[in-house]
DNA sequence: CTGAAAGCGCTTACAG
DNA sequence: CTGAAAGCGCTTACAG
């Protein structure tokens, strides 16, 4: 009935229509039991005809549920992201979607990371926050548990935490690849870590060095990277360590990410070592589509867990959590799984000698 | 004053503590003019004490203004996104953020390109959109032109476009690269581009047949390649030109990112080619930091135009359309610069016969 | 310069 | 099963 572009229909076009109170159209259309069947259907016809859509900004302001979830990024000041952040935006924002909410995207900067938290609780924006890759005692998290502001994280910034959460076992993926390269006979494994602030990077770090110490081979902290500038700074961590710089060259690397390995691999090449013969390399695969393991050359050894996956539980969660569904937190813990290529073998007779 | 998680201030409880109309106040936070300077300064205080903000579903609803701008993405079925996108999601919600608007994200799949777009003005969740990677007569911008909802395109989806746009000069960044290669001696020249139905790729093609007709060289239809899946893909090409599956080989390689060019640069090390001494090659590069063209192996020749730079143009003028501070469309088209590296050289000798 | 009043489009006790 | 009325928190003619 109305034009393109002109006025939209509302809940009193639909009850002057019908002849209905505004009460029985809002009523039917919300589903309520008590509407009979024949005038749901009426409203319902009706509100087909009118293309009647419902306005959010009203419905919002007398519920108080807006029905849009936060996605707040971290950034550095000149808007560096984790590139890994964006493989789950469009997964997120469709299952959000099947759950009739929208997806908005902010960035909190290193400067002040609450300060679109405050801005977007403090507006009644939004009903609830996601937020990942957490740092160690994370500003963001504190600010939202002392605010009592639903939210899901993508990770853990803690041990034992009381908020509901996803998770990959980052300190079993570290500890399956560092035992895969000493089962292979390496004695000197580095590990290109994340940045060290970051939660998962100590998780990390425990699942090395366990690996490490239950074989009784030592992992000099020289040998152990964060690089903060990915590529670049994994490529000159790489350089310098089989440079000898630092020691006694390694034999192997356990790399963090596939953006990590590049840089690692690029060294090697830079070095004339060939990997998965001179140097053995495992890298996480968080099954990028622009840099998965396989697609290396040799095809990397790697520890895998699509990012990807995390999208419909972390929607489910934080609907859930709005919607009065979750009695208890609930966190989710997902394990990589290992799959051995070209890039790993065993080191050359000669390099067997541990650190230390 | 108020507990955190308590309800939160509004107008009238500023209202009631200066003894104000609640009229006043709304003018006072507003900037009206009308309003004394001491009255303002009392307002604008008791907002700050009672750590007031303006509740948006309020605001939304009596102005009809939602201070929410939405970017559609295109997605594949899998949710498949072109990693470039993200490069600019961080930029532009800051951006808009400075503005006040916030920035919902949705996915618009081939499925149903129109359908988030037709839900998002319907329920007046939006004040305009976003919209990048146009396909050639593009379901989505005729959608809005018709509705005559307010956007900006991140590109052109057919010439004379005649809505607001920021778009890179495909054509002539392709031209440039063919230029290049053709003053380094190459005779034939292959065109690694975007998807067929992509606007861009149009506009490379163009830019490259340009160049390659003006040195009355051949360029086949079979050594122009359009690949779905952007590195499998091109490397698949890659090899088959290289080999002589579709006559001569090139000498030379345009692709029109460097994701592509790392299809194409795997391609000839498996085939024993050298780039930069064998092959030629030249990518246009976006800034992406995962896979800038320095940072190859070895470094790629490129024509280059950081993505990112175009969230800035992009968010002032989706905000200035919705002000209503643009006359006419602004229509903004930037060059992208050549820089070339060790990637390209001059072709072997014996390989300077033109095709055809 | 300030205020009383209407209204944006919904939802939801309350009453029948 | 249905309706009249109040109200969510703002903005904005209109009046003074």
């Amino acid at each position: 009935m109305r034009l393109a572009g002109g006025p939209l229909a509302t809940i009193k076009d639909i009850s002057a229509l019908l002849g209905l109170s505004v009460t029985t159209v809002s009523r039917a259309l919300n589903g309520f039991p008590e509407v009979s069947a024949e005038t749901r259907a009426r409203v319902e016809a009706a509100a087909r005809e009118l293309d009647y859509t419902p306005n959010q900004s009203a419905r919002r302001l007398v519920t108080g549920r807006s029905n849009i979830v936060a996605l707040v990024l971290r950034a550095t000041q000149s808007l560096e992201i984790d590139p890994y952040v964006y493989e789950i935006v469009a997964g997120l924002s469709a299952h959000l979607l099947e759950r009739s909410r929208d997806l908005i995207v902010h960035v909190a900067t290193d400067a002040d990371p609450v300060a679109p938290l405050r801005r977007l609780l403090a507006s009644q924006t939004i009903d609830g926050f996601l937020l990942n890759t957490p740092e160690i005692g994370d500003a963001r998290i504190a600010f939202l548990v002392a605010a009592g502001a639903p939210f899901v994280l993508h990770g853990r910034h803690a041990p034992d935490p009381t908020y509901p959460f996803y998770d990959l076992d980052n300190r079993e993926a570290a500890r399956m690849a560092a035992e895969a390269l000493i089962r292979l006979g390496h004695r000197r494994i580095a590990l290109v870590n994340g940045r060290s602030a970051l939660a998962f990077a100590a998780e990390r770090r425990a699942g090395y060095l366990a690996a490490m110490q239950a074989a009784g081979l030592g992992a000099p902290e020289a040998f152990i990277a964060h690089p903060e500038a990915i590529q670049t700074d994994a490529a000159r961590f790489a350089a310098a360590a089989l440079g000898g710089a630092m020691g006694p060259p390694p034999t192997a690397f356990v790399c963090a990410s596939t953006p990590l390995a590049a840089g690692v691999a690029r060294a090697a090449r830079a070095a004339g070592r060939k990997i998965g013969d001179d140097i053995s390399l495992i890298a996480h695969d968080d099954a990028l589509p622009h840099l998965r393991a396989a697609d290396f050359d040799p095809p990397l050894s790697a520890t895998r867990a699509p990012l990807r996956e995390a999208c419909l539980p972390l929607a489910t969660m934080i609907c859930d959590l709005i919607d009065g569904r979750m009695e208890i937190p609930r966190q989710v813990v997902v394990r990589a799984a290992y799959t051995p290529r070209a890039s790993t073998a065993a080191p050359p007779a000669e390099e067997t000698a541990p650190w230390r």
